[in-house]
DNA sequence: CCCCGCATTCCACAGAATGGAATTGATGGG
DNA sequence: CCCATCAATTCCATTCTGTGGAATGCGGGG
């Protein structure tokens, strides 16, 4: 492979960032397992993340004794573990946005028959803390909780661009013209437009999966990093024609949750 | 707290295992992390895992900069970042047995109005991959994946320790005396009893939590660690009342998994 | 039976992590 | 307004711990 040019010091993460190798190159091998990459043995965890097999050997089997990794010996190959399930139920209950959220979002989507999702960024992309997914059969209303979305290309990523500082945005779009040089100045012409829109109404558009249009609106709650809610849907309809009949239900579920937050911030601080 | 005694080489993880320390403490770091504890400062975390702040300090450092926690500097305190929830994602749906039973789940689930889940074991605990659980109110069924039960207490658990190695049942036995040393004759037997209801009827029951009944049974599946299937249903009736109704569901379904996943196995290796 | 690929173990080296102490910074009381 | 307090971070000498190339083991396939 990269047999002949390997730096000496690994990938100088200049970073200026005092960071641990170890424990980065341990959490490297996490998240080197996504959908579609289940199962890894050694050698193809050693060549996607460019770690030295022996070393690879050693972390692995330290997250395999920590119980993040499982050992297929069937297929010499590890699988995420269950423990990691358990940090993510953590998360989801520790987080005090997605629990005053849930059960409005579930209502609004039962109410207006549309998914609605609340999401956050994480580096160069958004997550969904949770969507609920409105299906006519109940039994198939699944609830998504860590799935990861473009945010140069989806209203809920342009929302948060327009609800973060200059700084970040201004950081993210450099690195955008990095990453995509080509599309570059379309997508940045489309972010501007979108973050005027939030600045005007409160919220954005998209449609960047064919006949599926989303509506988002940021939260920006102190203290936090930037949320994002957001309402989508699969129609054929024009984008205008669901903007308009969604835009004021998505604002007052925007509210709402504002509301929520602030009165379980109010019970978790003690009355002055 | 512990000032005096600090033994020179660590704790001594004298386990036999070559372990990397600081992934070891870093993700130490991020155990510390539970349901009711969702906010912890450097100090907290130094204190909870006896690492030095100055080494919590950095290892916080790195696990934010990997977006597995976030500061919130209103709080000084960290909290679990939503990378986690990717990864969980990962799991999910690279977990075959997950896959494959998750579908049958959630209809027996429905046809019979109980709750469904599928667990595995981590150390010392069963963890739920999911739960199904039932509601009439169908807006409410929610479903939890990661939550963890004691092994000794639960139905989940005593089929588990009926369905692995003679050699895993004695070890957790021995740490189980360890642990609990005043009520560890009951436990063990009850478990030797619902090992040998497992043994006999491919299932056991338990009622851990008052008017909860739950039968459970083990899914041995070559190459993977040994998975649970239950059913779960809070009523007044008595426990061998539910069981009647419920164990051929419940042998039916654990069937239906097995099938399916062979059958997974089966596309997934190509033809000899 | 032998070979091939992958994982693990060994070993010498030095780079990297460690923790006590000092520093910085934020908070709240006087 | 300033100081006392508490926590987080940075500093720095020490050395332990992680590293990667090479050797060894382990299985599976031809």
């Amino acid at each position: 492979m990269d047999a002949g040019g390997k730096p000496r010091k690994a990938s100088a993460r200049l970073d200026g960032q005092a960071q641990n190798r170890s424990l980065e190159r341990g959490l490297e091998i996490l998240k080197a397992f996504r959908p579609g990459a289940d199962v890894l043995g050694n050698s193809e965890l050693a060549e996607k993340t460019g770690i030295a097999k022996a070393t690879v050997s050693r972390l692995t089997q330290t997250l395999v004794t920590a119980g993040l990794l499982v050992h297929d010996p069937r297929a010499r190959a590890y699988r995420l573990g269950a423990t990691v399930l358990s940090l993510a139920l953590a998360v989801r209950l520790g987080n005090p946005v997605l629990q005053a959220a849930l059960p409005l979002m579930r209502s609004a989507s039962d109410r207006l028959r549309v998914n609605v999702g609340l999401a956050t960024a994480d580096h160069d992309e958004m997550v969904y803390l949770d969507s609920v997914r409105y299906n006519r059969k109940s039994a198939l209303r699944t609830v998504v909780s860590g799935q990861r979305v473009p945010i140069e290309l989806t209203s809920l990523g342009r929302a948060y661009l327009a609800a973060v500082s200059e700084d970040q945005r201004v950081a993210f779009l450099r690195r955008l013209q990095t990453r995509r040089p080509a599309k570059f100045a379309v997508l940045e012409q489309q972010i501007v437009e979108a973050i005027d829109c939030v600045k005007q109404n409160r919220y954005c558009a998209a449609a960047w999966q064919l006949e599926v249009v989303a509506l988002s609106t940021p939260l920006v709650i102190s203290g936090l990093p930037v949320y994002v809610v957001n309402m989508s849907l699969s129609t054929p309809e024009p984008l205008p024609k669901v903007v308009e009949r969604l835009h004021a239900p998505l604002l007052s579920l925007r509210s709402s949750i504002l509301d929520a937050m602030d009165q379980s911030l109010a019970e978790t601080s003690p009355p002055l």
